[in-house]
DNA sequence: TTGCTCCTCACGTCACGTGAGGTGGC
DNA sequence: TTGCTCCTCACGTCACGTGAGGTGGC
């Protein structure tokens, strides 16, 4: 009886040490030496070797910095809402509450895309071009054709985000339409033939002829756009140059096309 | 027509500037090049006028690399990642996943106790200790000796987290009985009593009569514990002093308890 | 006596941000 | 020409952590 009174008396005389404080609250005493510096815990009282000594109170205002640290707010705002009334502070609360729910949407969110990090494109790619591959894929397009589609959209999307909402309209239209992608696929396929092969002067003529009748027949006078449909297709870049389709737009760009 | 195809064909060639990198991505400018000191994403080549200029591959690393930074995933982490074979990532990502798993329900504790730092004191004690505080509250125990038994159960759980469970245990068993009931009723408001007040050698004396009585009617043998279910609550801390309290505690020494 | 805790500096870290001082592009 | 973008340093920031070098408590 005597041992646990006396331990009572001396806890409540001494305080806490630094350490005992820490746990309690759960953080480090580093952490409580922070913020001490940051003013947001007083300095308790030092015993006869120099230790600081902590009453409840110093543990109460420990928990709440701490979770409020915790929540995301500012060690100087925290400093703040300390020393708020009691209106400030519950207007403070709902608006950190409402950041942690703005948080936790943002997480879920992280945790769709990094699950989708091992998947395909839909990563890199706004949700209407991903569709578009899809489509490609579907109709039987090479995977080096769609990768080349891919990085197109890619910086046409960086370039000018607009436009690329409309041009993808266009694209989805072109191939609801059979002829279109009966030559898309021969352009995919022309990619491995030679320069000389016989079957390019062809395909370029029947090219011609679609792009000439695709743009009668639409009246929406976004003429450039359509014509970028089968442009953008042999436009190679240095990685995947094909001779076959440098031929392409060699016959492309000697016919008069004004 | 041909201004579409001119366009088409800079940008390939070109590629995209830091700036329009960095918007694509929803990164900033300076995040890029921090990426870049800190090799995680490639230097790409520069033009003439010693612009970085990007393609679409970077784009796709640059996407990668903040989803995964998003994610909290350290810097040089990352950079390991992205060297990593697909079953090494595949595994990277589902390590990952799960601490983003546990971030969650961190931020929604968090959330449940941000709600709670307008209201009691169920932060700042276990939930065992805030359920005996309500139950004070319940039998008109005073604000004052309600705040002072919590920061007595504050400087406890602080120092010895386990007796505590075993404490509150006790004190519960105490409050089922109508006369530490009574008791302590009368010893919350004896604190506002003179140190000369003549129920104050009556009180002592009954006080004396129940811990002999709950002594005699309990086998465990935890004996220093009960004792201190009476002698807590008149040990006064400097802040809250009182003469009636003082002059109780002074009858209760003068008195041969062994 | 030994290991654990406490003390105070000073500097380090992580992921960028800020700002100076200057050039290039439309 | 003007404002916007880009460039490279160098230093700052936020919330602590690390580590040195030393003393105190059980």
């Amino acid at each position: 009886m005597d041992l646990v009174r006396r331990r009572l008396v001396d806890m409540r005389q001494r305080g806490l040490t630094i350490g005992q404080l820490a746990t309690y609250a759960g953080v480090t005493v580093k952490a409580v030496r922070h913020y001490h510096r940051r003013r947001l815990l007083q300095e308790p009282p030092r015993d006869g070797s120099g230790y600081r000594r902590y009453t409840a109170a110093h543990a109460i205002q420990l928990v709440k910095v701490k979770t409020l640290a915790q929540a995301g707010v500012p060690l100087a705002r925290i400093r703040q809402l300390l020393a708020a009334g009691p209106d400030e502070f519950a207007a403070a609360i709902a608006g950190i509450d409402r950041s942690l729910q703005a948080r936790l949407e943002e997480l879920r969110r992280t945790r769709e895309r990094i699950a989708q990090l091992s998947g395909g494109d839909r990563l890199f790619v706004s949700p209407a071009v991903a569709d578009y591959l899809d489509r490609l894929r579907e109709l039987g397009v090479s995977d080096r054709a769609i990768q080349m589609e891919r990085d197109v959209w890619i910086l046409m999307q960086a370039v000018s985000p607009k436009r690329v909402a409309a041009w993808i309209v266009d694209k989805l239209d072109a191939l609801r339409d059979p002829e279109f992608r009966a030559l898309y696929l021969e352009h995919d396929a022309a990619f491995a033939w030679s320069a000389d092969d016989p079957r390019l002067d062809a395909l370029a003529a029947r090219t011609e002829r679609w792009i000439a009748t695709w743009q009668f027949s639409r009246q929406h006078g976004a003429g450039p756009v359509q014509d970028s449909t089968i442009l953008q297709l042999v436009s190679s870049s240095d990685e995947t140059f094909s001779p076959a389709w440098a031929r392409l737009a060699e016959i492309a760009s000697q016919r008069p096309s004004e």
